[in-house]
DNA sequence: TTGAAACATGAACCAACATTCAACTTAGAA
DNA sequence: TTCTAAGTTGAATGTTGGTTCATGTTTCAA
């Protein structure tokens, strides 16, 4: 299926200026993040990828400057795409804890359908650092001012700063990795439970 | 400092049947784990590690099959390396809640003093899969079973699965990620007491 | 002391791509 | 219909860097 890619103004790969030529583009993106998400950035291959878009390889370099250029560009798209489905899963909620459970959630099962790109944004902190970093600051930061709400709505702790958000998307990013990627031994609900578990009331036993 | 790397009998790695190989063995092993730490792997050169370890190129292969060999038998070793500070750190502990946070302390520590082991680590994601997995893996595997211990002792709550140790994992990961390899804004002992304050009563309001 | 195994050396080899380019085709505005 | 910009093509280029190997040196047991 083909996906939409957001067009950044300001990025340095050629627009293409034709409905023929936004439809190649289009292809060699989807067959990017197929062929990143199996083999990892420096096994895939660019004749690998106009190969899976149906593209000669020349093509390739009408739309992007680089290898580099193209992932990249898939990064930023990714990021964006996570983004966006976080935010649109936590439409309803009663109250701030139900809502970090309800991202969770989201975050599982879109981690579950779209593994490539968890590998893509993962393999990021080497390729380029930079993406990779704010892909992170930014979700982080997203998380931080759900926890502000949350305090400021009398759900949660008004002590929280920064450093819990991060706490809590490392927590995300783990179990989604194992409950996500490497298995499905247990479902997003069950793990959203027991992160949420953590969150309302810690690990410590019952009584003090 | 030339550090100590254990020896696996199962290794496929052509082992030195000499004092003046052994030397030269650790040199090449110690300057690829600096010429991996800050280039990563693929940026990293057999020309560069032998450079650094002052022996000639071909030397290399006297002591390793390939780059890949190489990488495989560090990220063996430096998973020892962070298991065994970690263990070392938690000698001295009152309640279950009080040794995880030590362990964290001591994570985060250890990382602002080894940037590059955890980049090489990390990397391996896509070097090495099994490597990669098999340390996070064994890793939750001893944080489950601190956890089990704390249950025992009536410190933890008694439905603690392996989830709950994928993530505290992951929160300890990210936090040393954030604070002790990108910036060290907070110190290590602050850290621990933000997520050991997660584990012990979650992030609600106060009162219920 | 000696000889064979272990080790050291670095020039040369080679395969794998990323990237370029000049020739060719198609789109779509006028 | 025509004409030019946009797009397509894939063979050829060029570089990088892992790996090999023939030759020379050192170790150490006998």
């Amino acid at each position: 299926m083909a996906t939409e890619y957001s067009e950044h103004t300001e990025s340095k790969d050629k627009q293409p200026r034709t409905a023929r030529g936004l439809k190649t583009k289009r292809k060699l993106l989807d067959a990017a993040a197929l062929e990143f998400g199996e083999k990892g950035f420096h096994e895939a291959s660019i004749t690998g990828i106009t190969q899976r878009a149906g593209t000669a390889l020349g093509s390739f370099y009408t739309y992007f400057d680089s290898k580099d250029a193209l992932f990249t560009a898939l990064v930023k798209d990714m990021s964006a795409r996570v983004k966006t489905h976080a935010a649109g899963a936590m439409t309803e909620w009663h109250d701030a804890l139900e809502r970090e459970k309800l991202a969770l959630e989201a975050f599982m099962t879109f981690a579950r359908e779209h593994k490539e790109i968890y590998r893509i944004i993962d393999e990021a902190e080497f390729v380029d650092p930079g993406s990779y970093r704010s892909h992170y600051e930014e979700t982080a930061k997203r998380i931080y001012e759900r926890l502000q709400e949350g305090a400021a709505a009398g759900d949660f702790r008004g002590e929280l700063e920064e450093a819990h958000a991060w706490a809590i998307m490392g927590m995300n990013v783990f179990l989604g990795m194992r409950y996500g990627i490497w298995s499905e031994e247990k479902s997003p609900v069950q793990i959203a439970e027991i992160a949420s578990g953590i969150l309302a009331k810690g690990i410590g036993a019952e009584k003090k």
